[in-house]
RNA sequence: GCGCCCGUAGCUCAGGGGAUAGAGCGCCGGCCUCCGGAGCCGGGUGCGCAGGUUCGAUUCCUGCCGGGCGCACCA
């Protein structure tokens, strides 16, 4: 992945596969025996050293010795020259074998990073793989809340981030514009719809009540004026149905591009019915004698395929269900050619999981191709309070009205903040705070630093120095090495929060970054110090802005010039 | 009842087989003639309980307790 740092570490690996190859005979460690899992991590604390490794701790049990014994033993056959960049190794505590790198190897790092440029941590491990992301996919009959949008920060962030590592991303949103939710739809529509005219029609009980409906209906009357007033119910209920939808979708695209996100594709459930992919995909499932037939409906053997219980595919009165068209919509997914299809799903939805796999497993497809990352519930907090919200009543604070009260940055940062499977307390008063216990201003304005470096560097006249006459060695401080070595991680950064379906992973990183370059920026002076030493300075500014700039771009949130 | 997720510091949460478990907030005390103080530095009795696997468990497994969410011919 072009990492100085991951070179660093793929170099001792193989050097240790090539120490134990060379010491099986010493070691009592037959060659057929299979070499233990191990690992070549970054230890916690600095005194350990670089990398470290517990391959003399797995290969204790094989070779019935002691693990230290086992490190001395590989130790003396280990190749320093197939990693040049290890100063010394040492065995240490139960059994771990620390490397020490010469110091070099961060003003080198350093060096690399700035000669990567803006695509700094952009890699190639996805091989080009056509992964699939679809999120939010909210019902087209009303206003996107707090669950989707999470949806959208986590969906868009994910995408954003397999396709820095070389996955070919294609970002989805599912409209379900047919069954049961849109004839709910239809109704409140047109009861809204009369009352504009001043008829004293109810929303149903079980309709949409939120005043969204009702804005829906006088843009249909502006467009229609009193053409379907008297029209016949029918007539009228399929023209306010078709508008109805359209301008929800309208809604939420335009929402959701207020929020940064741009999806590839709109994917209409209608369309698979209509193109009769629904009914294809029940055929098949006939055809593979996954289904019977019970009380006039057709059942899917869903707990035959690993789910708990069985599910009805077509209903006693003739009608697909949702379970159906969701089982057609992941097929077509796959034979658009997408090998590996990730959903994020609210946790209401995570019943749906093991059926959508067993419909998947049972018309012979890998159901593993499938990951759904489920997300649990967001409680808004302000004033110290959970805001209360009600589905039924309508009272629901919408993505719209976030962004209006906390703006795009900080709600973005806010939903990518905790892992999908925590549940997520967002304090509306501290995400619009401008202050310092605001994390998203914490790193902004570490950005905005040193962006304000360079323009003071400008009224001074001064340039960026050429980054291979920057004396970068004189970068030695505690806080410079600690700043340089956390701008090393960012690769690995990126590809573990990828590979991991984990944005969150990199709120952290980015915060960990901004808080280096705060400590540097208060105890050390950049513009003003020692010929050399302020260039090679600038070099580190430089590169901090960089990182900061590409890590905050994954996750939709904007690096101001000022603030 | 069954299934999924979660119980880590006063609060909100990271970590996720290894060497002394972290951060923010809150609280207390320091630091600006100087590149943006929206900042920095210092102050920490904590992995729900009980078994098991392992050289090693906060991490994996089982059970229990507590919380959230599901368990429709809804989506």
């Amino acid at each position: 992945m072009g990492s100085l740092k991951s070179e660093i570490r793929t170099a001792i690996t193989h050097a240790l596969y090539g120490a134990v190859d060379a010491t099986r005979t010493a070691l009592g460690f037959p060659v057929e025996t299979e070499m233990p899992e191990f690992v070549v991590s970054s230890p916690r604390e600095e005194k350990f050293g670089d990398f470290s490794t517990n391959v003399a701790m797995q290969l204790a049990k094989p070779t019935r010795r002691p693990p230290r014994e086992v490190a001395a033993v590989i130790l003396e056959h280990f190749d320093y020259q197939r990693c040049s960049w290890v100063e010394k190794a040492e065995i240490a505590g139960p059994g771990f074998i620390n490397f020490y790198l010469r110091a070099g190897w961060l003003n080198e790092a350093l060096r690399q990073i700035i000669l990567a440029g803006e695509g700094y941590g952009r890699s190639t491990i996805g091989g080009k793989q056509q992964v699939n992301v679809e999120f939010v996919s909210a019902n087209p009959t009303g206003l996107l809340h707090m669950g989707n949008a999470r949806g959208a920060a986590l969906g868009d962030s994910i995408a954003a981030l397999l396709s820095y590592c070389g996955f070919s991303v294609s970002r989805e949103f599912y409209i379900n514009d047919t069954g049961h939710q849109i004839d709910r739809l239809a109704a409140s529509l047109e009861a809204r719809y009369l009352q504009e005219f001043g008829e004293d029609a109810l929303v149903p009980e079980d309709g949409y009540q939120g005043t969204d409906v009702a804005d829906t209906a006088r843009r249909f009357i502006a467009l229609t004026g009193e053409a379907y007033r008297h029209a016949a119910g029918p007539e009228r209920l399929k023209a306010l149905i078709d508008f109805g939808v359209a301008d929800k979708i309208a809604a939420i695209r335009e929402s959701l591009e207020c929020f940064g996100v741009r999806y590839d594709v709109w994917f209409s459930e209608g369309d698979l019915h209509a193109s009769g992919a629904v009914e294809k995909v029940v055929a098949d499932l006939v055809e593979a004698g996954a289904t019977y037939e019970f009380e006039g409906a057709l059942w899917f053997k869903a707990g035959q395929y690993g789910a708990d219980k069985d599910e009805v595919l077509i209903r006693s009165s003739g009608a697909a269900t949702y379970f159906a068209a969701d089982i057609a919509y992941h097929v077509d997914k796959l034979r658009r050619g997408f090998t590996w299809l990730i959903n994020v799903w609210g946790a209401d939805h995570h019943g749906h999981v093991a059926r959508l796999k067993a419909g998947l497993k049972a018309l012979g497809y890998d159901p593993d191709c499938l990951q759904v990352v489920i997300m649990q519930l967001v409680r808004l907090f302000r004033g110290g309070e959970a805001v209360r919200m009600s589905k039924r009543t309508g009272e629901v604070v919408t993505l719209g009205e976030l962004l209006e009260e906390v703006g795009r940055d900080a709600a973005r940062y806010f939903f990518v903040l905790r892992g999908a499977d925590s549940h997520l307390d967002f304090d509306l008063d501290l995400a619009r705070a401008q202050s310092m216990e605001n994390p998203v201003y914490y790193v902004q304005y570490a950005h905005a630093r040193i962006a304000s470096l360079f323009r003071q560097l400008a009224l001074r006249n001064k340039e960026l120095p050429a980054i291979n006459s920057a004396k970068l060695e004189l970068l030695s401080t505690e806080e410079e090495e600690r700043l340089i070595k956390k701008l090393a991680d960012f690769p690995e950064e990126v590809v573990d929060a990828a590979i991991d379906l984990a944005p969150h992973r990199l709120t952290g990183y980015v915060y960990e970054l901004a808080g280096l370059f705060h400590s540097f920026y208060n105890v050390h002076r950049v513009i003003g110090a020692e010929p050399g030493l302020e260039e090679a300075r600038l070099v580190l500014v430089q590169a901090t802005g960089m990182v900061l700039r590409r890590a905050l771009a994954l996750l939709g949130i904007s690096a101001p010039e000022k603030m």
